[in-house]
RNA sequence: GUGGUCGUAGCUCAGUUGGUUAGAGCGAUAGAUUGUGGAUCUAUAGGUCGUGGGUUCGAGCCCCAUCUUCCACCCCA
């Protein structure tokens, strides 16, 4: 007989018991705060148009869409003879022939789902709308640690209005979902404005994203090879000079935006971006957060739909990227024609966040303990009187199973043992003839015998 | 997408310049102990050496391809 190993595709995992138990406390948790909030869930398909998705997420981000092979013929719209994509050479024409192939991709983020949600139910949507969603996405990545082709994202954003007061919200959240984790964090916080600020100074508007793509490496290759990149990205020589002060001073930024403002005094822009900050600043300030913020210019985050204020978290014990990243958006519903709605949300990367708990051994030791009660088998007879018990302490709420079958109790132990079954309960026919039991804790290895009347309020206590 | 790297029992790993029958620890199973798990002792089972080709009298080891893992770019949760 022939039999294939099989196999998962590359970046993708399973998920076992104990890995959803401890997946399922990271939702729990995020949830719960989501709604203490104010944010209310949704779910969007797994799939969208190809046509919603493209495009957002800019060049990059498009070759990283997985892309659906529409069903039947797919190779029917291609036969067009003005178009000739097939006859000619069709490894040339693969760009031109995408379109006509494939209509739909999995979604990539949460982002642009909502948007496009928003704009389909606009209608029945009281604003401003927060919402929070848990879903997973999909990226044609290369897997690296940290880094999936199926991951999931539990993004909080609320959109419809413009009001800084949502950011400071937005760090609240992160703040407090970090320290119910027990994950201390660096929150990293910069403004859009800023950045265009920077570049508008320096002469160079036009390079905007060549700037932040070297930028973002400060901290990795150093201000040198910074420089280098940006005059290999066509930046000129004068611009380059005028960005040093930008570079050299970035501690001092951080500490004192009024240097920040001195150098951008002539980019409205800029000083708009600093007067966001601060103002999200003065009102975090009285917060008294368990974790630190900071401005860091450096900060540019690849998406280019953020416009104004940016945030990333990053887990100051673990080597591991942004456990958490988002910003505001003033026109992403713009493009599916709902002008002049402004959002800002923040996205939890929740397998990387496991992979840091895990890393640091921040989860609670019984977390995959799902049985509370375990009736040994002794018999048809044995089984009958525990069936009754059994559903008696179900009944209020106290999940408890019997052995299947008549099995050494050393084994009936050991399988309580291994699912970490807190309670046995043994009842043979010497208990039954008392209409008693004996009830072993696993933990403490003690054991007694109750009646059987008393197992309910013996184990709520 | 570019460059590199890893893969041997369920898990962690040995395996010499290519040489007979591929090993260990942990785990699993059974027993020592017929109503008591975790500790100890004994025994047993468990391997397409990632997959497919090739070189060779002979390949876990060498060559090619491919899949997977991890890493650096790129980008990101």
């Amino acid at each position: 007989m022939f039999f294939q190993k099989p196999n998962i595709p590359k970046g993708t995992r399973d998920f076992t018991p104990v890995e959803m138990a401890r997946r399922n406390y990271i939702f729990d948790t995020l949830r719960g705060i989501f709604q203490v909030f104010g944010y209310q869930p949704i779910e969007t398909p797994a799939m969208e148009n190809l046509s919603t998705l493209m495009g957002k997420y800019g060049e990059e981000g498009d070759k990283l869409l997985f892309k659906i092979l529409n069903s039947g013929n797919f190779l029917d719209k291609t036969q067009d003879p003005g178009l000739n994509l097939l006859s000619e050479d069709p490894l040339s024409h693969y760009k031109e022939l995408t379109p006509f192939i494939t209509e739909k991709g999995l979604r990539y983020d949460l982002t642009v789902p909502f948007a496009r949600f928003v704009v389909q139910h606009q209608h029945e949507l009281v604003f401003p709308f927060k919402r929070y969603q848990i879903q997973p996405v999909w990226r044609a990545d290369r897997p690296q640690k940290g880094r999936y082709r199926e991951f999931f994202q539990c993004d909080v954003d609320v959109i419809g209005s413009p009001s800084l007061l949502y950011e400071v919200e937005l760090v609240q959240i992160i703040d407090k979902v970090f320290s119910a984790l027990g994950i201390k964090v660096s929150i990293r916080i910069n403004n859009r404005k800023i950045l265009a600020g920077i570049a508008e100074t320096i002469g160079a508007s036009g390079k905007f994203n060549d700037i932040m793509v070297a930028i973002d490496k400060l901290d990795k290759i150093g201000v040198d090879k910074v420089n280098e990149e940006l005059t290999v990205r066509g930046l000129s020589k004068e611009a380059v000079e005028l960005l040093q002060p930008f570079l050299r001073q970035e501690g001092a930024l951080e500490s004192n935006s009024g240097i920040l403002e001195g150098l951008l005094l002539n980019s409205e822009t800029g000083k708009k971006g600093i007067r966001e900050f601060q103002e999200i600043k003065e009102m975090l300030d009285n917060l008294q957060l368990k974790n630190n913020f900071a401005l860091d210019i450096k900060l540019a985050r690849g998406l280019n739909y953020y416009t104004g204020t940016i945030i990333e978290v990053k887990a100051l014990d673990a080597k591991m990227g942004s456990i958490c990243g988002g910003g505001r958006y003033d026109d992403l519903t713009g493009i599916f024609g709902l002008p002049d709605m402004s959002g800002v949300g923040i996205s939890f990367g929740a397998d990387r966040i496991y992979d840091v708990m895990l890393e640091l051994g921040l989860f609670p030791a019984d977390i995959a303990a799902t049985t509370r009660v375990l009736f040994v088998n002794f018999g048809p007879e044995e089984v009958k009187y525990c069936l009754t018990m059994a559903s008696r302490i179900r009944e209020s709420g106290i999940s408890s199973e019997i052995y299947p079958e008549v099995a050494k109790l050393k084994k009936q132990m050991e399988y309580a043992n291994r699912k970490n079954i807190p309670f046995v309960i043994l009842a043979g026919q010497d208990e039954i003839n008392h209409g008693r039991i004996s009830v072993k804790n696993m933990k403490s290895g003690e054991q007694q015998t109750i009646e059987s009347g008393e197992l309910l309020t013996f184990l709520q206590l």
